[in-house]
DNA sequence: GTCTATACACAGATAGAC
DNA sequence: GTCTATCTGTGTATAGAC
């Protein structure tokens, strides 16, 4: 079954990439993990470049499924889903294993090559991500959704970056607190409240 | 001069480390736009960890700088400094040869290699930003300034991250308006008034 | 589809003359 | 302190048998 052969590939270069970067990692060693020869890796990936796009698009949904979860469903307040998806983004980060967003790592390690097809799906990653976002806020009554959902964006990938370079997770939880802030304000009754309430 | 080759060969270690990043560039490279042999290079420094060390070093004090500039004198309200501290960024990282934060994406590319020296000064110079910023914001009568100076840097890295993945400027704006809005939260009342009738 | 064996370029680092 | 020349390991990718 090719089937097999090339997701046993996928999943050891997940591994690997994921952990120590995408040109820290060979593709000799991607191969042995994977229990093939490196001539075999080549019948199922053109190159070494094809190989790292593959290893995005298999992350992609999962990530996006991960905080799917981590928000949760509708029913609760918006501004606690938002403080539990952070709390439950630091608590993620706690693991040894990991090493921040695969897709922002790819784009920062790539990003003397604008034009590779890893940066290009990175970025198409983020901007669904973010429409994702903005979306569950707008559900949630929040007021001009697409900004704040912008801003609590970027307080996530702050987050990410700073618990990554810190080892640190408390950073996931300040930004939490402040997303649910931002998020409060845009809110019809309880804006002014909120905000003081969290400083 | 020993001096004069030295800091020759860190600027352009600089150019290159900074535009296509840390494993991409080959310490050939860097000898040759140097104006250097690679005998030489190596006569300077130990290895290319010790010359990566080196340029990371060498880009602290500036960048630190170059913030203090963009957030200004005091004088003006503080909300608006820092509205300016990112409109300042975002103008910034128009520039076509702008890759983001040396630090950080020092630190990421070395992700699997927690104890290398590159990553270590990393976390101490995002260390002694963060700590710059709280104190500019205790100066200016914030109360819980490490605390909300930490939401601000968080906001500072993701806009960082963002706009290098999408080539999109406006994320710093938008990251302004938000770092804003949770300082003059954290600002008392007689001061946010104060901000308000100025605009 | 998977293997063994290998081509070819380039990496980081060094020897030793001057 | 800077040079020419070189060592040695490893990288991506390929040839051709089975």
């Amino acid at each position: 079954m090719e089937q097999t052969t090339r997701s046993k590939i996928i999943g050891a270069a997940d591994a690997l990439f994921y952990e120590h970067g995408l040109r820290s990692v060979s593709v000799d060693a991607i191969a042995e993990r994977a229990g093939v020869t490196k001539r075999t890796l080549y019948y199922h990936f053109e190159s070494k470049d094809a190989l790292i796009a593959a290893y995005l698009a298999a992350r992609d949904r999962p990530t996006v499924e991960r905080y799917r979860d981590w928000l949760g469903d509708d029913g609760r307040p918006l501004p606690d889903r938002i403080v539990a998806m952070f709390a439950a983004l630091a608590s993620f980060a706690e693991r040894p294993k990991w090493r921040g967003c695969g897709f922002t790592r790819a784009a920062v390690e790539l990003a003397g090559q604008p034009g590779h097809p890893a940066v290009v799906m990175a970025a198409d990653h983020k901007a669904r991500f973010e429409n994702w976002l903005a979306g569950e806020l707008a559900n949630g009554g929040v007021a001009d959704a697409a900004a704040v959902g912008r801003q609590v964006m970027i307080l996530l990938e702050g987050a990410i970056a700073l618990m990554l370079v810190h080892r640190d997770t408390s950073y996931a939880v300040a930004a939490g607190e402040a997303a649910a802030a931002l998020v409060s304000s845009a809110l019809p009754e309880t804006s002014t409240r909120a905000v003081e309430a969290v400083s």
